[in-house]
RNA sequence: GGGCGAAUAGCUCAGCCGGUUAGAGCGCCUGCCUUACACGCAGGAUGUCGGGGGUUCGAAUCCCUCUUCGCCCACCA
């Protein structure tokens, strides 16, 4: 491998080149590794920092989202360890029950064959081997945008450690009472096959229709009244055959006398009961709704309450069907088989044929679809395992209320608060292949309660017998809810990872899976550590295209994150998501155009490589000493003003980050909504090296950077001293770029084997003096003669006197003072020698009036239409004037005087003063160049 | 049905616990190959801060209301 230091920076800055070498130093370098003995809860001296991965699904390939996600993690572990954490970063994939599935079951359908053709144990080992390639495939992404992962703590959902803790856990809650076996209508995807929690089932609006169906009154005798009877209002006719009653509001006087007789349930041709519900509401559709208890909700609870039947008429795939034993039979033979859709149609037809159909009028609704293959799902009457949710969300709601745990941005604050205050019963059982197999043991022999195991179970504990395993797996949320925990070590409660780490710090994800598993990995933390699994939850926006749809797969709208890594670097892709990312805010690009969505980044590392290249070209080769080795007295304001802007833009990152952890166990009210802002962050670093550091302090150090300049060296010091503090900086947001360039710095005394991504994080120096206000004076002063040159078309090459006239005194003296000692710098930057006098010349036609009552004038003659010039003169004399008017009026105004802060009045007042005197300035300057005009 | 968010320059967005003449990036215009950078340098234009009302000495910022988008939650069939 090829040194970093080795190489000559290339003029154009070149990422492949140089990542992959980058990231394979800090891979020998251990710079990702962390230690569990140095940790502070093991009596070691550095204070944890964690972050455990949102293990991405092993059936993707890295995208935008991951792309945004892990980049924002890396930013705040690389942060946090630069300032000195034992940061941890744990990598790992989600075995993705469903998900991966259902991308097998698309291969196997590509072939001609379903899971059922292979069987449970060859569709495993399949699926297992397709999960190695693609999980190892996306933990070489991660690397690819600069990730750093303590790879030696890669997890795995499915790996042999996390399955026991996940079987422990169920255990646990088993025999507390919080897991148990229900039999309730549950979500059903009859294209997945499985049951589905209430998350997974997502709702989608869409246009209906809702249909009114007569059912006729059934007379004591058996004969039907088709006068009488009811009209009944469903968007799913379909399941009417299931249909056990009909009822009505108790109150509902309409109704009251048919309470108890029976209508005539149509199709199906069975008698069946009015009954008197309070679930009923009378105000909508008909005030009757019909009761299909085992395929709808409600349904089931009133078919509770009255011990009504609940026949299935419906397949588990979805096609009508009476459930094996069901009598009396409800689905006619014309209808057996039928799809649950095409059932619909030909339902609505015979019920119109038969004049039983009222109305059909379109409904708004939303109907529940699969969260992953998008089939609407049926409510279903079976059984399946409940973790019961309510004792666990007690504590967790607390912990955030209280500010053990803090949600950013502060909107999701009450939205988690909501969920968690109604949650509901979570149905973990999937009737999946791909999967924790579900650890209860049934015994056929003895048929006592089953058995739930650690173990596996070959003979029934009771009594001998063979038993036979739960054939169902767990929501794949049910690992994923405990990976705070499993990644490091529990249930082993002696774990030194376990104590070393946990709790956590910050948990970095998008907003869609707040419930799916944020909320209960807090859960989870809560009930088995007693402790909270983080302090920070940090929701980042999503990644978007321009007409701001999300990016997916199906849309055909995704970016690749490794297209933009092979067109303009890993830096370039962080720095532009970074920066364009506020506080829970999408991010908006263009996959059509990646080199337009990606500029910012791309620019902003190509001027980084540059600065580095024109500093590493003139800095030399002769050791550079340390700042705190030169006499103080030899900087000029030049360096007392970059020193003090890097303090300055020291300090506003370091408030942009905030705090990393709160100080005493909880957030208070002023910590718990700060910090975090990486953009602003990223701002203020981008700020700092571009506007300040290359636009001025390294333009007018090209003065003292020739071999003969007197003060090289102090200027070589400084220069390397601030842009290592710089490199420092940036390091989490770009990391290749920073390493490659601080590798090549002279920095004095550092060690060979050092990398910027185990450097310390810069604090800040010390007071300046007056020197740096004197240099911002001097800046204002290059501006002005560059405006004027600009406004009055100079060429660029020549080079123009400007005469310094003070006009207040000593304040204005020393300006001018300030200004004749650094004519060097004027003349680099503005190319302009300049001169004090006592008065401006009277054929001086431009002047600017700088702070300090100090005025540069430029003598104009014959270079400018005067006609021209007095007129805009007067027009920007009567701007100032109007906006001065405002100004004195409301100095004057009593109430703002009484009212307003001392200190926005003294602002004011100054103000006033400054352009009191830049009108009178501008009044002179008419006067001698328009006068008698 | 309930809740939340957004609306600021041509585009993408900062700013928002009230207080300089409202900012950045990209784009645009003018001039520059100034020995690090044209992925650059210098200068410039562009905003009734969605509409209306209110509170205040002062509102992009706080309150009310309307409009338009977006998101989340939800067992009215």
């Amino acid at each position: 491998m090829t040194s970093p230091v080795d190489t000559e920076l290339s003029p154009q800055y070149d990422p492949a080149a140089i990542e992959r070498g980058i990231y394979d130093r800090w891979l020998a370098a251990g710079a990702f590794h962390a230690d569990a003995r140095r940790s502070a809860r093991l009596g070691g001296d550095h204070v944890p920092f964690t972050i455990v991965i949102p293990p991405p699904n092993v059936t993707a390939v890295l995208h935008m989202g991951h792309g945004l996600d892990e980049t924002v993690q890396d930013v705040i572990i690389r942060w946090r360890r630069m300032a000195g954490d034992e940061a941890l970063w744990v990598p790992g994939t989600d075995h993705a029950g469903i998900a991966t599935q259902n991308v097998i079951e698309k291969q196997l359908a590509a072939e001609g064959r379903t899971r059922f053709d292979v069987g449970r144990e060859a569709f495993v080992q399949r699926t297992e081997e397709f999960v190695r390639v693609t999980g190892g495939t996306i933990l070489e992404q991660l690397r690819a945008i600069g990730s750093s992962c303590d790879w030696s703590r890669t997890a795995y959902t499915l790996s042999p450690e996390l399955s026991r803790a996940v079987r422990e856990a169920f255990v646990r809650l088993y025999e507390k009472g919080l897991i148990y076996r229900g039999h309730r209508v549950i979500h059903w995807c009859s294209r997945c096959l499985t049951s589905l929690s209430d998350e997974e089932a997502e709702h989608e609006d869409a246009s209906g229709t809702l249909y009114h169906i007569r059912y006729a009154l059934v007379r004591a005798d058996g004969s039907l009244d088709p006068e009488a009877g009811v009209t009944v209002a469903t968007t799913r006719p379909e399941t009417m055959l299931g249909d056990v009653a009909v009822a009505v509001h108790p109150e509902d006087a309409r109704y009251r006398a048919l309470i108890g007789q029976r209508v005539m349930l149509p199709i199906a041709e069975l008698p069946i009961p009015v009954i008197a519900d309070a679930y009923t509401d009378p105000a909508f559709g008909t005030g009757v709704v019909k009761i299909t208890p085992a395929h709808d909700p409600n349904d089931f609870e009133v078919g509770l309450r009255h011990a009504l039947p609940m026949p299935v008429i419906m397949t588990e795939t979805g096609e009508m069907r009476d459930a094996p034993d069901t009598a009396p039979r409800r689905v006619p033979d014309d209808l057996v088989g039928a799809d649950r859709f095409a059932a619909r149609d030909r339902i609505v037809a015979a019920l119109q044929q038969r004049a039983l159909l009222v109305k059909r009028e379109t409904h708004q609704h939303a109907v529940r679809h699969c969260y992953r293959c998008h089939t609407v799902v049926e409510p279903r009457l079976s059984d399946q395992w409940f973790v019961r949710m309510a004792p666990l969300a007690a504590p967790a709601l607390e912990a955030v209320r209280r500010g053990d745990v803090r949600i950013l941005p502060e909107r999701h604050h009450a939205v988690y608060l909501h969920w968690m205050e109604n949650i509901r019963d979570w149905n973990i059982s999937r009737q999946l292949w791909w999967g924790h197999r579900i650890p209860v043991w049934y015994c056929d022999a003895c048929g006592g309660a089953p058995h739930v195991s650690r173990e596996d179970l070959t003979r029934c504990p009771t009594c001998g017998g063979a038993v036979r395993q739960d054939d169902d797996v767990l929501d794949t949320w049910f690992s994923s809810w405990l990976w705070p925990m499993t990644t490091l070590g529990w249930p082993d409660a002696s774990s030194r990872d376990l104590r070393a780490f946990y709790p956590t710090d910050v948990l970095v994800s998008g907003p869609d899976i707040l419930f799916f598993w944020i909320a209960r990995m807090i859960m989870s933390g809560y009930e088995f550590m007693g402790a909270r699994p983080f302090h920070t939850v940090y929701l980042h926006g999503i990644a978007r295209d321009m007409q701001g749809r999300k990016m997916s797969k199906s849309l055909g709208n995704g970016i690749d994150p490794l297209d933009v890594v092979r067109l303009f670097g890993a830096d370039a892709l962080r720095y532009t998501v970074i920066a364009g990312m506020g506080m829970g805010v999408d991010v908006r690009l263009d996959p059509d155009d990646l080199e337009k969505s990606f500029t910012p980044g791309r620019n902003f590392v190509t001027k980084l490589w540059n600065i580095g290249r024109f500093l590493l070209g003139n800095i030399g080769r002769e050791p550079v000493a340390p700042l705190d080795a030169l006499d103080r007295g030899r900087l000029t304001r030049a360096d007392a003003w970059i020193l003090e802007r890097l303090d300055a833009a020291i300090a506003e990152c370091d408030t942009a980050f905030g705090a990393a952890r709160p100080s005493d166990g909880s957030w208070t009210e002023e910590t718990r909504f700060a910090g975090l802002r990486l953009n602003e962050y990223t701002e203020t670093a981008r700020r700092f090296v571009w506007n300040e550091l290359a636009d001025w302090y390294v333009e007018t150090s090209k003065n003292r950077l020739t071999p003969d300049a007197p003060d090289r060296d102090v200027a070589r010091a400084v220069l390397v001293h601030v842009f290592d503090a710089a490199l420092r900086l940036l390091h989490p947001v770009v990391p290749f770029i920073t390493e490659a360039l601080w590798q090549r710095l002279p920095i004095p005394g550092r060690p060979a084997d050092a990398v910027l991504a185990t450097a310390s994080w810069p604090h800040r120096g010390g007071a300046f003096g007056d020197a740096p206000r004197e240099f911002a004076l001097v800046q204002e002063a290059v501006n002005a003669i560059r405006q004027l040159r600009s406004d009055y078309a100079l060429p660029p090459g020549k080079s123009v006197e400007v005469v310094i006239v003070s006009r207040n005194g000593v304040a204005g003296a020393d300006a001018v003072r300030v200004l004749e000692e650094e004519r060097a710098v004027l003349a680099r930057l503005a190319r302009a020698t300049v001169r004090a006098a006592a008065e401006a010349p009277r054929e001086a036609a431009a002047h600017a009036l700088l702070s300090g009552g100090t005025e540069l004038v430029m003598p104009l003659a014959g270079l400018i239409d005067l006609d021209k010039e007095c007129a805009r003169l007067t027009e920007e004399m009567r701007q100032l004037g109007t906006q001065l008017d405002a100004l004195r009026s409301r100095l004057t105004n009593e109430r703002f005087t009484a009212k307003a802060p001392p200190h926005v009045v003294e602002a004011e007042r100054a103000k006033e003063r400054d352009w009191s005197q830049r009108h009178t300035i501008l009044g002179d300057k008419i006067a001698s160049l328009c006068g008698g005009r």
